[in-house]
RNA sequence: GCCGGAGUGGCGGAAUGGCAGACGCGAUCGAUUCAAAAUCGAUUGUCCGAAAGGACGUGUGGGUUCGAAUCCCACCUCCGGUACCA
């Protein structure tokens, strides 16, 4: 029905139709024209200073061909955030940008040799259009891309600002390198061995790379959790586990023959007597020099070359048959000066501890399994206190209290708690030993060897060494190359004349730096320049950052709980180090959605069960399939797409209009509808409309605080408008068509946050005026309250009647009207209760015999 | 192995110590229609019963309680994370 259609064709020809597509378009137009999202800084005109701010933010999308479903459910889900807090009084802010940098282009553009700029602007461009689209209320003037020059040379400033701090680093170290994608990997991005990206085993390479020294963050990475206000509990353990923090002691084991220290890093010093042999990774760096000149030195070398060989995934197969080669010097135990034999194996791995380990095969499965294979003695050090037979289980650590130790000199008949601080104690007095806290977490390598990615803004000079380049000549733009290809370094080595360059400190003949960063770098700070967009001059103004900081609320995909999670904190971090920000943390609450599958699998091109969202916007307009992924089930869960379902939204959107179009649309909107002192002067039908609606906007304000349970708000709007049609016949009159227009009304307003153009055209039609600009309504508790309770009662806890007592009745009047019901008075047959228990309001349970 | 999360009708789910199954899907019946679609209304956990009503029922077994889907113990299954981490 266009808006030019003759009003008398329409009425006479055609019944009233939900026409959501020209609804939609209608309110898209009036929020672009009025720029109705746009949020000011801090200083600029329309800034409220009263007004309390929200930050609401999703994570950004890496723009890839269209947005799928995933895409609609995480904005439907931060959209309805954004707009339940604009309508309580906050100043909100919903930016929205593109991770586009990455590996996807690259590849696309060498199948086709089509620039990744090209590709990815035009993907940029569908995302663009079907955010618009779904008519997500997004501040656009703070649009970003992390591929545009304008926003990666911040990405470099703030790169070159972790180089001065010590915090970015080159070294030599063996690293993951994918053979597929040609390139090295983060640990982060090593699933099971594989690559996180293209599933190919990844092998172990040596390479110097630029490193982040997240590192020195473990503990305040790890403290302040506690500076958050609500983050999933199993993010949190997963991001604790991924640091790993352990705590023990090193010991150091001397090399006497060579005068070569071994420090090691245990969790359980206690057992220290019950080290048999020593074991070093293959990796270790002082191996060279201890087998030097020994009679098997090739032997060791060949093992340690097929171990280094081998992909990670087999290497880390506990249940492979430990190996290794016994090396010809042995180390000295520094608690009891035992000789001990040195070997070299690969279970033992150079990332972890000091790449060197203490072997106590009593109390270690894989000491003991390594000491099984070689015939190495198994000396038990911790024994049951009672004397009984140790399990014959070698993994017997146990540090309870019905242990002791034994065999371990004057430690014997000590707890092994008591054991590990004496013995912490004694190796710090001589010196060989100390308190020691390790992590499992490495530091973050940075460096690519791929083209489409931002430049590491660093010059290497023959004779001044890595040069940063200096702040106005940034950025570094990416150069054009010919051929995208990796070839075991970055595609950007054989663009010649960017290449060589200058020495900005000697002015000598230098060479840039031709790796590329992780992309993972630039999604790190992406949330800080949405506040700043325009700068010039910094990445962002702090006073404008310390308004809009922290992120009140975070939404995106569990998937991001380890790594953008982790770095971004890293970042916020070492930003506030050098005086560049004031939160320590960015993310204060964070909201997981979990992923929306069909027919029970996950959605992928093969299965050929993809649901393009593009397609149910045509059909049925964005309300429904925005409404309907918030309905399939706690937005936190996963859910199973079903067409049928999204069609049993369609059929309540459309009722609610039709609820809407009954009403007459000229004229005065009868504000009174609204008045509370009329609402609480009504009785029978009206009165009974007016309570459910005060009750569903009860029960949606509930459910949105907690939690965020859109399904159960949707449902509570579907039961306002269930009860309007059923009680519509009744409602006649003046109070019968105003509670109607309250009952439409508020149903408009509460399903705005899932459908606001259905919600905006409803509210506009019985009420008048944008639904936007109205607070989010407050029900009244005189209306919620019904002065008769049916009270459930129970005979031995099993449900038998059910009576009416006015609220708040005296225990002793509900037990009256209780024992006056025909039915109880049958069933206790003539028998007093031993007891009855009354729940005011709620229930009576009567216990007999 | 370890750490999380979850098991409720034909299906998605609701109820977090007090009426199990809200809401939606599906199904059945009715109204409307020349007919269909759409729409409106009713019914819909299982079993027994003509009905009134009764029995059973939230993965399994036990426990706490007047009362348990909900709390505790043990176990089973599924999903996610993680793992030669010393």
């Amino acid at each position: 029905m266009s808006a030019d259609t003759p009003e008398s064709e329409a009425v006479a020809d055609r019944p009233a139709r939900y026409d959501a597509r020209a609804i939609e378009r209608k309110w898209q137009d009036v929020w672009a024209a009025e720029r109705t999202w746009e949020a000011p800084n801090p200083g600029r005109p329309g800034f409220d200073p009263d007004a309390a701010k929200a930050y609401v933010l999703v994570m950004l999308p890496y723009p890839s061909g269209e947005p799928h479903v995933g895409h609609l459910k995480v904005y439907s889900v931060g959209d309805a955030i954004a707009h339940y807090r604009r309508r309580t009084g906050h100043e909100v802010l919903q930016p929205m940008g593109y991770d586009s940098f990455g590996l996807p282009a690259e590849n696309h553009a060498i199948q086709t040799g089509e620039h990744p700029r090209v590709s990815t602007e035009r993907s940029i461009a569908s995302f663009r259009k079907q955010f618009l689209d779904w008519g997500i209320s997004i501040d656009w003037s703070r649009e970003l891309a992390t591929h545009s020059p304008d926003y990666y040379r911040w990405t470099q400033w703030i790169f070159l600002r972790l180089f001065e701090a010590g915090l970015a680093y080159r070294a030599e170290a063996a690293v993951h390198w994918c053979p597929q994608d040609q390139t090295v990997l983060a640990n982060e991005q090593v699933i099971d061995g594989r690559c996180e990206r293209c599933g190919t085993e990844v092998v172990p390479k040596k390479l110097e790379q630029w490193y982040f020294r997240i590192t020195d963050y473990a503990d305040r990475l790890l403290a302040d959790f506690d500076r958050l206000e609500s983050w999933p509990e199993h993010v949190v353990t997963m991001q604790r586990n991924w640091i790993g923090r352990s705590e023990g002691a090193e010991a150091v084991f001397r090399c006497a023959e060579l005068g070569m220290d071994f420090p090691v890093f245990t969790t359980r010093p206690d057992t220290l007597y019950g080290a048999t042999f020593f074991v070093l990774a293959p990796e270790h760096p002082d191996l060279d020099r201890l087998i030097d000149g020994t009679a098997n030195a090739g032997e060791v070398r060949d093992y340690v070359a097929a171990a280094l060989r081998r992909p990670a995934g087999e290497r880390g197969d506990a249940e492979r048959e430990k190996t290794g080669v016994r090396l010809e010097r042995p180390v000295t135990n520094p608690v009891n000066g035992e000789e001990i034999p040195v070997f070299v194996a690969d279970y033992v791995l150079m990332e972890y501890g000091t790449g060197a380990i203490m072997a106590v095969p009593a109390h270690d499965q894989r000491d003991y399994e390594f000491a099984q294979t070689f015939d190495l003695p198994i000396r038990p050090v911790v024994e049951p206190a009672d004397g009984s037979d140790p399990p014959d289980d070698a993994a017997f650590v146990t540090q309870s209290e019905d242990v002791r130790i034994v065999n371990s000199g004057d430690l014997d008949g000590l707890t092994p708690a008591a054991a590990m601080l004496r013995i912490i104690e004694e190796l710090q007095a001589d010196g060989r030993g100390r308190l020691a806290v390790n992590y499992r977490l490495r530091d973050w390598l940075l460096s690519r060897q791929r083209y489409w990615g931002c430049p590491i803004p660093i010059v290497h000079c023959p004779n001044c060494g890595p040069v940063p380049v200096p702040d106005e000549q940034l950025p570094v733009e990416l150069p054009d190359v010919d051929d995208y290809r990796p070839k075991g370094q970055s595609p950007l080595a054989t663009a010649t004349d960017w290449v060589e360059t200058t020495c900005p400190r000697c002015s000598g003949p230098a060479r840039r730096e031709t790796d590329t960063m992780d992309t993972f770098v630039d999604s790190s700070w992406y949330f800080l320049r949405y506040l700043d967009p325009g700068n010039e001059e910094l990445p962002f103004d702090r006073a404008i950052a310390d308004h809009w900081m922290p992120v009140d609320q975070y939404i995106g995909g569990v998937e991001h709980a380890i790594l953008h999670l982790m770095y971004a904190r890293f970042f916020t971090k070492a930003l506030a180090d050098e005086g560049l920000l004031g939160v320590q943390e960015p993310f204060a609450n964070l909201f997981t959605q979990g992923m929306i599958t069909r027919e029970g699998a996950k959605m992928s091109k093969s299965k050929g069960n993809v649901v393009d969202p593009a397609d149910y916007v045509a059909r049925y307009g964005a309300d429904t399939a925005r409404t309907y992924v918030c309905f399939m089930g706690p937005p936190d869960r996963g859910g199973d797409w079903v067409d049928e379902g999204v069609d049993g939204v369609h059929r309540f959107l459309s009722r609610l209009w039709r609820l809407a179009d009954e009403l007459p649309a000229a004229g005065g909107k009868e504000p009174s509808a609204f008045d509370a002192e009329w609402q609480r002067r009504t009785e029978g039908a009206p009165r009974a409309l007016l309570a459910k609606a005060h009750w569903a906007i009860d029960k949606a304000t509930r459910d949105f605080e907690r939690d965020f349970q859109f399904n159960t708000v949707i449902a509570a709007v579907m039961e306002l408008v269930n009860d309007a049609y059923r009680l519509r016949a009744e409602l006649e009159g003046d109070d019968g068509r105003r509670a109607f227009r309250f009952a439409t009304a508020t149903a408009a307003s509460l399903i705005f946050p899932f459908a606001p153009h259905l919600g905006s055209e409803a509210w506009e039609m019985v009420a008048g005026g944008h639904l936007w600009e109205e607070p989010w309504p407050l029900a009244d508790q005189e209306l919620l309250a019904t002065d008769v309770i049916t009270l459930v009662v129970q005979v031995n806890g099993k449900l038998r009647d059910r009576v009416e007592v006015p609220v708040g009745a005296a225990e002793a009047d509900v037990l009256a009207a209780v024992h006056a019901s025909p039915r109880v008075q049958e069933l206790l047959d003539g028998r007093e209760p031993v007891k009855s228990i009354v729940v005011p309001d709620r229930l009576v349970n009567l216990v007999v015999r």
